[in-house]
DNA sequence: GGAATTTACTGAACCACTTCACTATGTTGA
DNA sequence: TCAACATAGTGAAGTGGTTCAGTAAATTCC
């Protein structure tokens, strides 16, 4: 139950201990087990060095953190595609749905809220954009709280090119997944999302109440 | 209110536009379809208002999003218990990685290899833990370029309630899936991770060469 | 009307993370 | 032996993201 405590005996230490064995241990060594399911066998054996885990635990421990690190890794990859273009992924972000309301521009607490971000957070990727003129904020004089942001000609232009890199991209990546697969992906995701909502909504209202 | 003639920019809007539907577009609002998939009704809606995506397309950007989301949820549920000890959750890791090593201690770099991190990034943590108390930086007689980090009394006290904690969490989310959708879960986002890295790395390669 | 409240944005300060540059030390090879 | 090179840690600056506090304008309500 408490594995913490076994750690003071001496062969519970990854034995070969500074620089040699764990430093290395993180880079990924795929293969299948017999149910013909991937997994990241380098980590396995991290993980069950010492601490005898049950396959549920150990299952789950390989799927969580399989799940949070391709999340990443594909977020990852994205950023890397827009350097390329002078801009962030967190501004390509912002930039495309700005562009989504066209000529008229809009407001940046409604960026805000598309993006499932904090308007401050706006403020700085729209500083960003407007400071690379790929935007403009403008007076709204219906409102004179608020701020329009609007996608310059420039801006247009980056967009696409961004939003047409992101496309194929995503597609290549995401590509090696059937049909199939891929619903069966979201399933499991959105089910765990749900979840994790939910949790973090009882553990909210336990903190509050 | 506002005049719909400013709207007919056909191609990129959402119809309704600024600071109705969008807003509260992402609060999510969950749905099964004819397999039985879960998927986020809400979402959908905002991406098939006006582009036709076909199901193809549409199932990709939903398993992406789904993914993505849930891992950065999942996370950030995490973040939200180790609050409470005083501690983050970059932090928790590095302290439980350093724990692992046990007495001896180990060297910064080592952390940061087995985090899979920068080294600068180790230091910035590792400077958290100490003015905590929990960690203690040594001086490497061995090598005296290298600093050895060891977890303190009150830092393997803070370690194991983290660790309980953050095993309740885990295992109350989680949970929720079948031993079977785990495999399945772990699976897929392993194929993913496998891909991306691959694509990544095909990338970085194209740029240098 | 006028007061209280809500809304829209931004400054300040923080977290995890990055890259780049710099120093001090180890290691290696001619 | 001594110059080249590699490694360990950190300062500085920049990302995306957060919260909290503050200001100015709009709304609501009495």
């Amino acid at each position: 139950m408490d594995n913490d405590a076994v750690y003071n005996e001496p062969m519970t230490l990854p034995a070969t201990l500074p620089t040699d064995t764990l430093e290395s241990g993180p880079q990924p060594r795929y293969a299948e087990d017999a149910g013909g399911y991937l997994y990241d066998a380098a980590f396995r054996e991290v993980l069950t060095r010492f601490a005898k885990l049950d396959p549920q635990k150990l299952h789950q421990a390989e799927a969580m953190r399989a799940m949070v690190l391709a999340g990443k890794r594909l977020y990852a990859l994205l950023e890397e595609q827009m350097v390329e273009l002078g801009i962030t992924h967190g501004q390509f972000r912002a930039l495309k749905c700005i562009k989504e309301y066209g000529m008229t521009g809009t407001h940046m607490h409604a960026v805000a809220g598309y993006l499932g971000v904090t308007p401050r957070n706006v403020t700085g990727l729209v500083d960003g954009l407007e400071a690379a003129g790929l935007v403009e904020r403008v007076d709204d004089p219906a409102d004179r709280r608020a701020t329009i942001v609007r996608v310059t000609e420039n801006g247009h232009s980056v967009a696409q090119r961004a939003r047409r890199i992101h496309e194929v991209v995503m597609g290549k990546v995401m590509g090696i997944l059937t049909e199939e697969e891929k619903l069966q992906l979201r399933h499991l995701s959105t089910k765990l999302l749900r979840a994790a909502e939910e949790a973090s909504a009882t553990h909210r209202r336990k903190s509050v109440g």
